[in-house]
DNA sequence: CGGGAAGTGGGAAAAAGTGGGAATTCAGGG
DNA sequence: CCCTGAATTCCCACTTTTTCCCACTTCCCG
């Protein structure tokens, strides 16, 4: 499982260093082979290979005339691309997938559980406390699954 | 699986660039050789050979009676193009199918499992800025196979 | 304070992308 | 039937981007 909040930098040709507590992980779960791709809350995934393979497994056997099944492929898929952890231990992202997530230099790399998340800092910063304050509001029509969660 | 997306452009001549990390594949699938056609959303779709013969067979297999299926057929099979990787590893669009989608200079190559799309690059990006708005919308309805999806 | 590891920047070689010219083919008109 | 003009195809060459690798700096730990 990864975990934890971590503030990278992307250099002048938007490479990024994989922080390195993943990366024997990343190493031993996949020879170094992530996928990213992106997330409808403008920021992007990263997996490692097998199991992004899994997703896009699911993905692609949803139902194809159910116009919200089509998107998600078409946005996932779409945006999928292969990376490999370099000597230094970076990878490349792409150009498309830098502009999508407003990736420019400071960025947050969020382990969650089998993937990351990768926001700009300023974007997650602004999210984050968007979603601190909202989290009282939805009280009574909680789904079942979390209703009954206890942390 | 074709995978990711790619900012391309098209040339004076309507000649698309195939990215190079596709080639290979294209090559040893079809030997370069591409069918490209029509898309409902106006943008273009390019398959390899092999796999828009199958299409095409389903397609021309369709109840002729029915009135979508002969739409379907129609412009489907009436636009397919085949097309050829040149020397250069450019594909030249024919003029119809640019002016179908409304390409001219910067596009956008979507790799989508077995196929393209090819999309003019704003329309593109509004479309993909729609399906993102689109998506926290649907809340209660969604389909079964999609509320339990874990991503 | 020193050694090592990790992070960061950058340069050079290679590859890919891009434009354009010349040759060939095709269609239409004289 | 041939000639002319336009469009297509093929190929070459330049430019930009990418990739690979090296080196410096910084941080952490001994």
């Amino acid at each position: 499982m990864f975990r934890g909040a971590t503030k990278v930098t992307l250099d002048a040709k938007g490479r990024l260093a994989v922080p390195t507590r993943y990366r024997e992980r990343i190493q031993s779960r996949c020879d170094g082979h992530l996928v990213v791709t992106v997330d409808r809350d403008y920021c992007l995934l990263m997996y490692p290979l097998p199991d992004w393979e899994e997703i896009e497994r699911k993905l692609v056997r949803l139902p194809s005339l159910n116009k919200q099944a089509r998107r998600l492929q078409r946005l996932m898929v779409g945006y999928a691309s292969e990376l490999e952890v370099d000597g230094n231990g970076r990878v490349l992202l792409p150009r498309e997938l830098r502009e999508f997530a407003g990736l420019d230099r400071q960025a947050m790399l969020i382990g969650q559980g089998n993937k990351f998340e990768l926001w700009d800092e300023a974007r997650w910063n602004e999210r984050r406390d968007e979603w601190l304050a909202a989290e009282d509001d939805a009280g009574p029509d909680l789904p079942a699954e979390l209703e009954h969660l206890s942390l």
